[in-house]
DNA sequence: CGGAATCCCAGAAGATACTG
DNA sequence: CAGTATCTTCTGGGATTCCG
């Protein structure tokens, strides 16, 4: 395998946390562990099948976990692990400015609605 | 125009500075404004087309600003604006971050290279 | 130099059906 | 319920060329 180079810190960000739907996942991820299915609610846009290759991916990166219930029928959890957790305070500020982003875009006019604001309790503590 | 859902806050956040580059290009523009061979030089893999692009989105999201001097040769510059330094904050974490991730990178035997520490000497101030 | 316009394709992503 | 497999669609983005 040829080395790997990156230009600047937040290029090896991305490589984790890029792709259309890893944010969004983590984020969910960040207030606790979830189901396929919850996460599945969670994002209605997502497909089955994307929803898994992210899962993967995030879990090769190292930065959650899957535990697989042995059951029928099946349950699957997943969960930021310990380094996933060091990611958690940054997922936080990116849904605090979407949130407020959201305002903004209401006052300029635009047709906008945000249905869950998950960091609303948090939002004293920073 | 239909009305825009957003589920959570970070998808409007990715809205601004998801795709490819965004969030590269705004780490480059956090430390001063730049020119348009700049960024390119900051970002060798990025194509013309993309580079452009992606300037214009962020414009248009407002977060930065686009200064056209009239001279021949052209000499465009971006910059932060004000609405883009309140992501300026998030930008340098995901660069440290990222820088950390290299360093765990190192340690798991993984042959990559940071070329670029712009964060280093933030590091005290978080 | 900065960027607009064209052409073009790999790969991203949707839909559907199937399995343990 | 969670995940895989297949097939199809489509668009992100590369390469190239031209313009003020």
């Amino acid at each position: 395998m040829v080395k790997k180079i990156y230009n600047i810190g937040v290029e090896a960000t991305l490589e984790v946390i890029g792709g259309k739907w890893k944010t969004v996942i983590l984020c969910h991820l960040r207030t606790g562990a979830k189901r396929t299915g919850e996460l599945k609610r969670l994002i209605p846009e997502i497909s089955q099948k994307m929803l898994t290759k992210q899962l993967r991916e995030l879990e090769q990166s190292g930065v959650i976990d899957r535990k697989v219930y042995n059951q029928i029928p099946p349950k699957v959890e997943y969960s930021l692990n310990n380094y996933g957790e060091s990611l958690s305070l940054i997922l936080n500020k990116l849904c605090l400015w979407g949130e407020h982003h959201v305002d903004y875009l209401e006052k300029e006019g635009k047709d906008v609605a945000l249905l869950r604001r998950e960091s609303s309790k948090m939002k004293e503590r920073d």
